[in-house]
DNA sequence: TATGAATGAGTTTTCATTCAT
DNA sequence: AATGAATGAAAACTCATTCAT
């Protein structure tokens, strides 16, 4: 195994472990992978992995971080690049992309469920601080820029990122709870027709933001 | 130890291994207690606790389920008694209701976080699915009463429930997700003064319900 | 469930216990059943078969006892019944009723195997003495017989059993170590045909009475 | 703790466990050591042992193989070391090893008895082929310088080989059945002188083979 | 830096047996 | 005598993390 000498190589090094943790979780059953999988997933030694990371938790906490900041990020393009359109149609077009982020990587919402109870509990105070900050500037970053583009009251953006989020989670936990049920042929809603998860998440941000802006 | 001889002391105790087993996930730090600490708390042997509850975690999907329902069976009293109200005044109640199980109860949203990622892993089959159709039948009996009192095509009430409680999930997470770092003096955000969640979840609800019946 | 008043009733209900966990045993996979296994195939409450025995083990010791004492006591007419046979050929005969009885009851075999690491590990030191003597009751006596039929000095008999009895178990034990490998295709012994083990054990008991009687 | 970096050095710490687990069953009561105790007693962690073998029960396995097939492996010398024997002297030397190493090595026997019962089911299904599969190969070599030392139909050598294997466990099980009434001052054969087991096994096996070879 | 051998804390669950009813 | 609820001891095994090499 060749040495990550220079800050590039060690960068390279740590997102090769997070990759090999983000592919290891999406294809598992829901619960963590193991600190040794990982390891042998990124072609790393056990002991490698911990000097990255200080706790496996560590790892996945950066999965989810590495997961959600591009989303966040994307608010700059789509609020801020299209002053033209209606805050209805700049709300659907951020809506589609959280849609599409969230059908892409589904492993994103389903590590999220393990966030505060599983992953945060495993972790160093220090990293934990870090994770929150990184992911706090992220969302405060995009929650200006939401009340630039839409001329909200300061920090109404990040108000509706949170709950734009709290949707999406919650009803993707919802959602699979009841996946079960329909494989036995059990109907959640008889008289209607099932709809994917995606046009429902779809439909409640879409109702939820107009609500909102209403 | 007095013996669980005829059918209704039987359901006492397990009533009371349940009620035991909330009061300690209450009290803790997010994760599941142990079964000897349950058994204790409930004053049982270890041995007694199974022979109520197969596994750990049956106890706690029914701590959860017998946590839900009877905010799901609430809506008979909210929607049906109330005629003379408005759809939207009829939401509003239920808003509250569901604002205030949630403040009261707050180990509920603590242990759903769990759900599907710890608790439904370790759960015979048999039990799962029991679970999941008592909880499948209060939402549909739920759902059919508020289709019917805000008179929505069959289906919409319990989609609105599900809704509901996505985002109360959803946003209890994510409100727990910054506590800390409100406790380290860093603002999530910085220029409005921070709302407790109770206020916080009413307002998202309100907002989604109002995107919802418009 | 009718109560064993008097002593017959108390017999067959002893009966009916050790039948019970012969024919459970003889189902298993080699270990011993539960208590509770037991208990239901008699169609008895765990309770009421400790009112019979004082622990499991007794139980399946006594299996064990019942199972052999009938080819013990066989002796009777094979030996004495007989006066005109050769020796070798009351030999046969008796070689014959024990090969029959092993592969009527392979389970016995089974048993046996458990005897001195795991049922007399778990017995009172007052049911082990009850058992040892019993078995050695019915051994001294067909061991007499044998003396007595075959001309053989004092003691020889007993010997011969306790070789045949050796022999068989020994035999059993050692075949079943292989059963797994001929199921994937592998051969014990590549240039013979296998054969079963009734006939092994025959041959082998036919070879070492032969050896005994010379 | 020394670490076992090369392959030597692992090979001497398996080596060291077995024989920990080799030693503590000598000197126990019958029923497997824990693993604790194992561990303790090759001055090793609990999770040590685990890395060198996946279930106890495969520590023990290996205890028994190592034990039996240096016996399988001296008849290259008491068989093909003297062709100027009789067939009957050199079945003599096999004999008198046998009883040597048994007597010298009496867990063996008693481990043994664990064999199919205990040992082999709660071995993983690869462990378990490939105890069988070495134990088979050294049988089956052994068997074939026995036929040929003897000039014996090929297959015969492993026939004999597996009844004194035979004779040898079922006649040890059956003497420690009777010993605890001997302590116990009630003769098994009152009539004749008790021998010790080594010399009865000699007798037994010594009857044998001059029946097999007959 | 990289390795992987060693560690040992930690917990569920089973089940023989007891004994109140 | 019969029941079955209650007991609690007992132990294997995993796996995150460390640290000698």
């Amino acid at each position: 195994m060749l040495r990550a000498v220079d800050q590039e190589d060690r960068q390279a090094r740590r997102k090769s472990i997070l990759e090999a943790a983000r592919v290891l979780f999406r294809q598992g059953d829901g619960r963590l992978p193991t600190a040794a999988e990982v390891a042998a997933a990124a072609g790393l030694a056990k002991g490698t992995v911990y000097i990255y990371f200080k706790t496996k938790e560590e790892i996945f906490a950066n999965v989810l971080l590495e997961g959600w900041l591009p989303l966040l990020a994307s608010t700059e393009t789509i609020f801020l690049g299209s002053k033209k359109k209606s805050r209805l149609q700049q709300a659907q077009a951020f809506i589609k992309a959280t849609v599409d982020r969230v059908v892409d990587e589904p492993e994103l919402l389903r590590l999220d469920a393990l966030g505060a109870s599983v992953i945060e509990k495993n972790m160093t105070p220090e990293a934990l601080l870090d994770y929150k900050l990184r992911f706090n500037k992220g969302l405060l970053d995009a929650g200006d820029r939401i009340d630039s583009a839409l001329s909200l009251a300061p920090g109404r953006g990040v108000q509706l990122l949170l709950r734009t989020y709290a949707l999406t989670r919650g009803l993707w936990q919802t959602a699979g709870n009841f996946e079960q049920l329909e494989g036995a042929g059990i109907a959640v809603v008889s008289t209607r027709p099932k709809i994917p998860f995606s046009q429902d998440l779809h439909e409640a941000l879409d109702e939820y933001w107009r609500g909102a802006l209403a």
